[in-house]
DNA sequence: TCCATATTTCGTTACTTGGCGAAATATAGG
DNA sequence: CCTATATTTCGCCAAGTAACGAAATATGGA
């Protein structure tokens, strides 16, 4: 029980899509995917581009910017221009904590999950990389 | 913000289920198909027997079964024999809240969809029948 | 014991989804 | 205004999933 203190708003969550069925369905199918939640932990508290993304997934830049377009549609990230790249993080990270806290949460809770063990080392050697070099590889 | 003020323990349905990525997942995607979350919010705060989640649904018995038992895998419901019926329940609606708080929030914030409330109508008078009936026209 | 019946399992079919590579799109910067 | 390049869109294939009906599997009660 060591996350059973932790207490969320899931409420917000729900409020910001709901009264529509079809838009909580949305929200449940993109969070049911190992990649999407891969994604989804790894923006925990960081913005990404989606390069550094690709990298961490190992998958075919079209694969990836797919299963980003699911999170977006599902309001769970949003993306903003840096520069020549574009960049994704959880939504309303800063004003509206619920769905982000509901990642991190997640994201602790699955912190001995073997994928997600290497995501965190990975990760963290991709943030050491020049980005430039980085993306010119794909 | 109907809902904003309610606030509930995920943390604990994430601890239950955790430190595995396959059964988070396996949790989302329980809760990823409409009339999964149909039976679902017909089970907040009562039990029900197959044939009368059969009626309600108006889908095949044996699809229904297959969506009870995805439910089941996910630890979202839990079954009990009584007489000769099965009857469902949310998991652990006494004890451990979270799950089942989840399901009734969710219900509340869908309270508007049509397919929700017509289900709330056709249960209403599915409980008015005789069960033995319901059952045998199956 | 055996029958009636409530529920599940199995096999099939139509549809959805995740993956890739190729082509299209957009745009930062020379 | 080009060109290089970051990202998305499209078309395809393989795998997964929801639906059904038929058959199998209990099991309560006569």
């Amino acid at each position: 029980m060591t996350c059973a203190d932790v207490i969320i708003t899931y409420g917000t969550m729900l409020d910001r899509k709901s009264s529509q069925l079809r838009e909580v369905l949305e929200m449940h199918k993109a969070l049911s995917d190992a990649n999407r939640l891969r994604i989804l932990i790894a923006l925990t508290g960081k913005e990404l581009c989606v390069c550094q993304i690709t990298e961490l997934l190992q998958l075919a830049p079209s694969t990836v910017s797919k299963h980003l377009s699911i999170l977006r549609q599902a309001h769970l990230i949003e993306m903003r221009k840096v520069g020549r790249w574009i960049h994704y993080r959880l939504s309303d990270q800063n004003v509206d904590t619920t769905a982000a806290e509901y990642i991190r949460l997640l994201g602790r809770s699955l912190d001995r999950d073997p994928q997600i063990k290497d995501d965190r080392k990975h990760l963290k050697e991709i943030l050491k990389m020049d980005v430039d070099a980085l993306c010119r590889r794909m």
